[in-house]
DNA sequence: AAGATACCCTACCAATTCTGTCAAGATATC
DNA sequence: GATATCTTGACAGAATTGGTAGGGTATCTT
């Protein structure tokens, strides 16, 4: 169970616009040279952030995006939701199986019941620790790493 | 972000063998059947968590797993992990660039520092809710739904 | 008006990972 | 020794992911 690159990809850029905030929109391009991404899959990410709501962008020259609203109103599990895709919870999770086999089609009540025990502990946790994530504390992060050297031992997955 | 199938089958899997204990072990099959799961796959996961410790096993007729330790005593973050794998915290997460550019290697100071920020909080958020869900927990709550209609209606992503 | 800058949008591709199968072997119990 | 069960590894198809390509459109500057 690991963070996806595209969603970290996202919230660098997100962690990036609300360090530049306050100095007009930044350019996708800009964001990209800062965070050493591809300007062309960064853009597609930060447009579906712009379609969820959460950036605001203006066109044409010394055009860019910003943050549409203040850093400490938008939490990581909303934008992991955003860019990991939505999808249907119980199709994602049906198996795809080859033979027609009995498959692990949960009919039988017993084992849908442990699913969705399951399934609710899962939701509920993630939603309650990611949505307890803001822009603002991981720039309060960002900067008390200041002095600190970066060893690279640092975790995405559980 | 959400839970691979791979990681609810096994716990699917180890909740019945706890609502089961006390009862000998339960073989393989046993338990594929009554969570209508491929015999053959299910092994494999009930294997590395065997290897894991989370399971004892018995050979030959009337043989099978067992929980190695009480349900209070295994937690779903350690299930997962078992099950989805300890990859090394950065090769993860290093994308796969098809042509030479720049990517997103993050050979920036600024950029890392942003990635170690975000790394850090996930890492340690999904570890604190995922450690928080014991085997017994998740009894608890497939008692609780022992009336309730299943609507499907459960989410496994965030 | 021209052109540069930047966002907007839609396909598409290839590598990897994931889910699941198969087959052959080992070992304990009846 | 027959049978039930765990053990192990190799393998294959499908889905997802990360990334590219290329054309369009709005807006600013000159």
């Amino acid at each position: 169970m690991k963070l996806s690159t595209r969603s970290l990809y996202g919230m660098r850029a997100l962690v990036e616009l609300a360090l530049l905030s306050g100095r007009g929109p930044a350019s996708a391009s800009h964001i990209a040279t800062r965070q050493c991404l591809s300007i062309a899959y960064l853009e597609q990410l930060l447009h579906r952030l712009r379609k969820a709501g959460l950036l605001t962008s203006v066109r044409g020259p010394r055009g860019g995006y910003s943050l549409a609203r203040l850093p400490h109103q938008i939490t990581m599990a909303e934008v992991v939701r955003i860019l990991d895709g939505e999808q249907g919870p119980w199709e994602t999770i049906q198996p795809r199986l080859r033979k027609s086999g009995s498959g692990s089609l949960t009919s039988g009540r017993h084992a849908q019941q442990i699913s969705v025990a399951v399934g609710r502990c899962v939701h509920a946790r993630l939603a309650e620790s990611l949505g307890g994530v803001t822009l603002e504390d991981l720039c309060q992060e960002v900067k008390s790493l200041d002095g600190e050297p970066l060893d690279h031992r640092y975790v995405f997955h559980i």
